[in-house]
RNA sequence: GCCGAAGUGGCGGAAUUGGCAGACGCGCACGACUCAAAAUCGUGUUCCCGAAAGGAGUGUGGGUUCGAGUCCCACCUUCGGCACCA
């Protein structure tokens, strides 16, 4: 008998697949489009890992399945290429980084390859490639002339190991989130993307993505950090016109503010104790917490420290004077780096007062309570009335947040307010391995966008790699320019961009991978977008999600785009993991995916990993589980081959099946029933693969006696459910039953629901809850004959002799419930 | 502290609308084939007691219901995100 070989037909019908172009995207308009993504890898120098594996495999079987349902589908693959790693295998073995990219490209489509992937190659997109970052720089553009892009001086993370800026999103608990190393804070001109103008719209569209893990949308709800509020101008009449803005969520509890609370940071505080006692030891304060790390400043246990500065400030609309204080658990960057201290209704503001001795003054008392308790043992944050409130007393304190804000609005010292945690997007890296950032500064023009016909601005090759200076800086060719505006020599940025600049528009390109104008012509675009399934890492969250999602936005104001969210459903896949933990290097638990393909074949690896665990779950890898996955497909195999005679012979469908065969059909269709929905509805791989597997055994327990040509049909639709799967098996074994064409082209089996019905059923009789009797019983047998025949059986009489039957529950097909006692 | 997810055999996991808990696979045991082994095929496998009948059982405690892994209330544990956020 033939052996199940897979390194021979799996090379044999990669090369099949490739020579006719098989994955060649199917454009014709009158199917149905879909567009299946995973997101594309990073080409660094290890090669495919057991993540890879899985995010391309449980893609695959999305587009495969949706290719033999009858749809037109984009699957495209390509590489996230620009990045540090690159730069410093540049610095650290001498290599130039493009040509080390470019080799690390190639290899991971090599080995993309040998998984049995089915994806468009012609559509292949490598961000380092000036075809690709030369509309990273036509979107920056774009961007500015929107007003989105902005050049402000601001304190900003750099992370000392990679020498480079980070957006906030890349700072990990105060660490860099790609080498680990705390993060320090730096002044520096950089350019920003206005993320925030969009804060609100970000928000709302999560409402509209009901096919997003609840997971990915809390997070990103988290990180845009609404808060609804108020904000309250305070006057400090000994600095003249002087005003301090605070942002607060309780406007309610304003008659109870006994002193404020600046950053160390704020603009105002030098003015604030110029000249005063306090000045000097304030000023040694800043300091210490410009020293602090970001760890150590917002660590929730560190220590509150406060210093007064000696000014005072007056109340909005009480008119008192309160204490100005500094502090350390105020922060210059969210809110107006400013806050009232309202002790008697917050824990924080309760804990300072009573470390510095400020006053507490209490403004809401409990709806139904006593007397407030003198002094208080605790900040009160709950409901209740207002006291001591001037006009507002025995208002409820809901109703105050904005009768208050109200008012001050009306007096133009505040009003209601919304306020975001999320920060701008900071685009500037001073490293060489990106996108150049397409501006020219000129003495007399000032910043000068360079204009788009004179894109791309191309990376130079004559830089230093030193690990010192961002390695552009030392290109004079590349620094002088010519202002674009009055032609005088002029400087060229060196900073590049962002490499989440380059991801967050990929999937649009795809659509349109070589057009040489535009970033892709609107047509192609809204041909196929939305992403109808993007699959990948849960670790993109809050940053390539969340950028891809804003930039949509933008281009969808600009008119480029009909869609304004780009994935209309998220899958994010869970990891791998070995012995319990993810697999890595330093662990020592890594198992790479090609010697598994070299043991067993890309079909049993793909089988084993989708098998193993629904696909948003981690995945707990075993070689005993792969050695399974072989022998199932083995099993298939010599079910194929055995019947090989059989799927040279004609048969006339029978009128009547035998009791076997029509079983067999029974659970046949069932089967193209469970694997439709589980793929197609719920991504539940795992249970689709296990339906089949019970499909075989039902294969191999069918008598040979028993119809044939049933057997045959059962036989050509296992091959065809296997197909997505494990897709050179499913070829190799379609070829056997005789077809002529690719599996891969031919329609997914259909199921007949009239099939599904039984003759008889076995029905469970439980008396009080507890099975105690099994009965087969007609299929259309009245509830009435079924509860009589349940209450007739020997069993069920022992069960109920000597007690009084209350009750009969008749639930049609599934069992019969005896209320007895 | 706030938000999200999850707790089911020795293990991975299944049970989609409240209806026979443990599908499918791994592992293990036994059997067949074999001189033997591998491969393959078959049988069994939640736990306890038992010859059988039975009893217990989906993190814990309560509740709703004829009936709860599934719904409600209170808690425990684990994982993930955010957090001196005003």
């Amino acid at each position: 008998m033939k052996e199940y070989s897979p390194k021979e037909i799996e090379a044999k019908w990669q090369k099949v697949w490739q020579d006719t172009d098989l994955y060649k995207t199917d454009e014709d308009p009158s199917k149905p489009k879909y567009y299946a993504l995973e997101q594309f890898p990073y080409p660094s120098g290890e090669g495919l890992h057991m993540g890879h594996m899985r995010v391309y495999s449980i893609g695959d079987v999305v587009a495969r399945f949706r290719r033999m349902n009858g749809y037109r589908v984009l699957h495209p693959m390509g590489a996230d290429a620009f990045g540090l790693p690159a730069e410093n295998a540049a610095i650290n073995r001498g290599v130039n980084p493009r040509e080390w990219t470019l080799n690390n490209m190639e290899r991971i489509r090599r080995e993309q390859a040998l998984l049995g992937v089915s994806y468009d190659w012609d559509r292949y997109v490598g961000t380092c490639l000036p075809d690709y970052y030369k509309f990273n720089q036509w979107l920056f553009l774009l961007f500015y002339e929107r007003g989105l892009a902005y050049r402000k001086k601001a304190s900003v993370n750099w992370c000392p190991s990679c020498n480079t800026v980070l957006a906030n999103e890349q700072v990990e608990d105060g660490r860099c989130w790609r080498c680990d190393s705390e993060v320090t804070k730096k002044e520096l001109e950089q350019w920003f993307l206005r993320i925030t103008d969009y804060a609100e719209r970000l928000l709302e569209g999560l409402d509209r993505l009901p096919d997003w893990p609840e997971k990915v949308k809390a997070m990103q709800r988290n990180w845009i950090g609404k808060s609804e509020g108020a904000h309250v101008t305070f006057s400090v009449p000994e600095c003249g016109d002087e005003k301090v803005t605070v942002f607060t969520t309780r406007p309610d509890t304003l008659y109870g503010v006994t002193y404020l609370v600046l950053a160390p940071e704020h603009p105002l505080v030098p003015r604030l104790i110029k000249g005063k006692k306090e000045e000097e030891p304030i000023l040694r304060f800043i300091e210490e917490m410009k020293k602090q790390s970001e760890i150590e400043r917002t660590s929730t246990d560190a220590e509150k420290v406060g210093y007064p500065t000696g000014a005072f400030a007056k109340h909005p609309l009480t008119g008192e004077l309160v204490p100005i204080w500094i502090a350390n658990y105020v922060l210059m960057d969210y809110g107006t780096g400013a806050v009232m201290g309202v002790p008697a209704h917050d824990e924080r503001d309760f804990q300072f007062a009573r470390k510095y001795g400020l006053e507490i003054k209490q403004v809401i008392w409990p709806q139904d309570g006593d007397a407030p308790a003198e002094p208080l043992a605790e900040a009160y944050t709950e409901d209740g009335i207002l006291i001591s409130s001037g006009p507002f007393d025995g208002l409820d304190n809901r109703a105050a947040i904005k009768a208050i804000a109200d008012k001050l609005q009306e007096q133009g010292l505040g009003g209601s307010t919304v306020n975001y945690r999320l920060r701008d997007w900071l685009i500037s890296r001073q490293r060489y391995w990106g996108t150049p950032i397409p501006v020219i500064y000129c003495d007399d023009c000032g910043v000068q966008p360079v204009p788009k016909e004179d894109l791309p601005v191309v990376l130079p090759e004559d830089v230093v790699f030193d690990g010192k200076r961002n390695p552009l800086t030392t290109s004079e060719t590349f620094v002088h320019a010519k202002c674009p505006s009055c032609g005088k020599q002029a400087r060229r940025e060196t900073d590049t961009m962002d490499t989440f600049v380059d991801s967050s528009w990929y999937y649009f390109r795809y659509t349109d991978a070589h057009n040489e104008t535009v970033p892709f012509s609107p047509e192609e675009v809204n041909k196929w977008l939305p992403v109808d399934e993007y699959i990948g890492g849960i670790e993109h969250a809050v940053l390539h999600l969340l950028y891809s999602r804003f930039v949509t936005k933008v281009l969808y104001d600009a008119g480029m785009v009909q869609v304004d969210e780009p994935f209309k459903s998220l899958l994010t896949q869970g990891m791998v993991l070995k012995d319990g933990f993810k697999m890595s290097k330093s662990k020592g638990n890594v198992v790479s995916p090609l010697e598994i393909i070299d043991r067993f074949g890309a079909d049993t690896a793909r089988l084993f990993i989708l098998f193993a665990a629904p696909p948003d779950r981690d995945l707990e890898w075993s070689d005993t589980g792969v050695e399974g996955s072989h022998r199932f497909l083995n099993r298939v195999w010599r079910l194929i081959v055995q019947n090989e005679e059989l799927f040279k012979q004609e048969f006339t469908p029978s009128a009547s099946l035998d009791a076997e065969g029509k079983e067999l059909r029974r659970v046949l269709h069932k089967t193209i029933k469970k694997v439709t929905g589980e793929i197609g509805e719920r991504s539940h791989f795992n249970t689709a693969i296990s339906s089949i597997m019970e499909l075989v055994n039902s294969l191999y327990s069918y008598p040979d006696t028993a119809d044939r040509a049933i057997y045959k049909e059962a036989l050509e639709t296992l091959v065809l459910l296997l197909a997505p799967f494990v897709p050179h098996i499913a070829e190799e074994m379609w070829q056997m039953t005789g077809r002529k064409g690719s599996v891969h082209l031919a329609s997914w089996p259909k199921y007949d629901e009239s099939a599904l019905v039984l003759d008889e059923i076995e029905i469970a009789v439980q008396i009080n809850g507890k099975v105690r009797d099994k009965l087969v019983v007609s299929a259309n047998a009245s509830r009435k004959e079924v509860e009589k025949q349940a209450l007739s059986t020997d069993r069920i009489q022992g069960w109920i002799d000597g007690k009084t039957v209350r009750k009969v529950i008749v639930v049609p097909g599934k069992l019969v419930n005896i209320v007895a006692n």
